[in-house]
DNA sequence: CAGATGACAGATATTGAAATCTGTCACCTG
DNA sequence: CAGGTGACAGATTTCAATATCTGTCATCTG
């Protein structure tokens, strides 16, 4: 059922969207050089995203998909306590942002620009995350260990973690003394949690 | 000893560049333009600031001084319990911001980008938050109601609400039920901090 | 005839020459 | 002679022409 290596697909037109952006960043990256990159006209790509803002958002999309991913593991194990299993997730989420930036910046500025254009995205990714969240949290609940409404808790530790996660903070990421506040940050959150 | 009201002063100087900034912004504001709004040559300028920067960094910090300057009013009310003087601290620091960023986006926008030019001296002025916010968490652990190492406790109070103070965030302080998420994670946090 | 093409119009980006600005300094002036 | 000036060199910005890109569509082809 898989298509021919040489059939235009939705989905190698977004890889050769992610090496082109990867390539020439998100300013110099055009449609014309993604279908140069697949050998066929840009006419072509235009017949499976109906504009270059459709395919941009595309790329986005799956770049935070995989993130979500990830840390769905950690949110799933359900066999784990949940205050552990809540450090761990945030830890995993600030782990794989601070990898991210780190590794290779020019690539995580690429797509800093993209999530900065496509918010409602960004805004999906983040209900996704939360959702983990609550799930944390709501087990933590159902064991006693923590008191709170799930949800508005999940969100709020959400967003007292911004600056673990957000990209716009990813600078300070590097210095020193930020996994003595991260931890610090979640103590705090996690002894507000517990009963 | 006051000089005479034509007299070419480093504080006159101050206030003619804001004024330039709010006109012409960040971008288009010149050193040219602050000594022509002076009734002086650019030359002049150069006497009491060395360089272009160094004077917009001094507006900068005379304008981060204005908020730390109020809000130390609060943190230094040492009759009030300190629960009170946190949230209410908080909650001033949050109104300040939101209402410079509401009531004049330009000339937000304008200083948002003059902060990201000078980081040292917005450093400055976040160590100067962070001593107040000690100030009010120290109160409290003498009281007995908080159980903390006040600075590092203070510095992730910070961190964990940035959300609510850092430009970045800007966009998100006019949507609705950001009340809400404020006091989510203002009252998760001094869960966390009472004893 | 489903899928690909490339010519085209309007929008956007690049480029390089001209204009302006920054920072210095020898020289005014009250 | 303290404080101010404006001409100047080099850096930066502006602006308009030129080139490239986006999105459409009539046409082609396996």
């Amino acid at each position: 059922m898989a298509p021919p290596a040489e059939t235009l697909t939705a989905e190698r037109i977004l890889e050769a969207t992610e090496e082109v952006l990867r390539r020439h960043g998100p300013a110099k990256a055009t449609v014309v050089d993604v279908a140069r990159a697949l050998g066929v006209s840009h006419g072509s790509v235009y017949r499976h995203f109906r504009t270059k803002a459709a395919l941009r958002e595309a790329v986005t999309k799956r770049w935070l998909d995989r993130t979500s991913q990830r840390l769905a593991g950690i949110a799933g194990a359900t066999d784990r306590d949940p205050a552990t299993r809540l450090r761990e997730w945030l830890a995993a989420l600030f782990d794989a942002k601070r990898h991210k930036a780190g590794d290779d910046p020019e690539l995580f500025a690429t797509y800093t620009v993209l999530t900065d254009e496509y918010g409602s995205v960004v805004g999906e990714h983040i209900e996704d995350l939360v959702t983990q969240l609550t799930e944390i949290v709501a087990a933590g609940v159902a064991t006693g260990a923590f008191t709170a409404d799930p949800r508005p808790a999940a969100r709020a530790v959400f967003h007292a973690t911004g600056r673990f996660h957000d990209p716009g903070y990813a600078r300070e990421w590097q210095r020193p003394g930020v996994d003595e506040e991260f931890t610090a940050v979640v103590d705090l959150l996690l002894r507000g949690l517990t009963r």
